[in-house]
DNA sequence: ACAATATATTGTAAATATACAACAAAAAAT
DNA sequence: ATTTTTTGTTGTATATTTACAATATATTGT
């Protein structure tokens, strides 16, 4: 099967939580190389390897990773915002 | 890093659709064998099986794969059944 | 009972993920 | 400004996932 090109919010989350790929790669056990791999996007993980992303960030699978390009969460913020207003 | 084993759903799931390993191999693009490997936990999907599993039966990949043995779906109706009941 | 279909099992080859090392470049801290 | 930390990049080796083939057993349909 030829794996299709996933997306992640790796590098995003990362930030926001201000750890370095070499923490956050001791944490989920695996090398920090290997976390660029990840937020560069040159391969996809297993799927063992996102549950352990999604435990440490205590978020589902689906909103760290996707089939489809990622928007900025500012603008999935602004998008949730205009769906409330709007009823 | 050395994957834990992971636990799954797809052959009940697959079941209560009715459909065959063959049927279902040939619409997220696998060979039937390697169906056949995931049900029987032998080895783990890559994330994008993972999602192109969770794309067919429409049914979040938290809801398919767990890090921990899954309890028969009956017994998760009784629990919830029971918290519902509890308050 | 027989035929057809579904599943289990084993083995080999391929593709992909991960580890690890080494070095360069960029960013942050002092 | 220079040291330290972080990130990017490349290359090689190992582990894991997937494909595919062949055969055996089980199940289902007629």
């Amino acid at each position: 099967m030829k794996s299709r090109k996933l997306y992640n919010r790796i590098a995003v989350l990362r930030k926001e939580r201000n750890i370095s790929r070499k923490e956050l790669a001791e944490i989920i056990g695996v090398n920090f190389q290997t976390v660029g791999y990840l937020e560069r996007e040159e391969y996809n993980p297993s799927l063992d390897l996102a549950f352990k992303i999604s435990e440490y960030f205590e978020l589902p699978i689906e909103l760290i990773f996707s089939t489809k390009p990622l928007k900025p969460l500012i603008e999935e913020i602004i998008e949730l915002k205009n769906k409330i207003g709007e009823q």
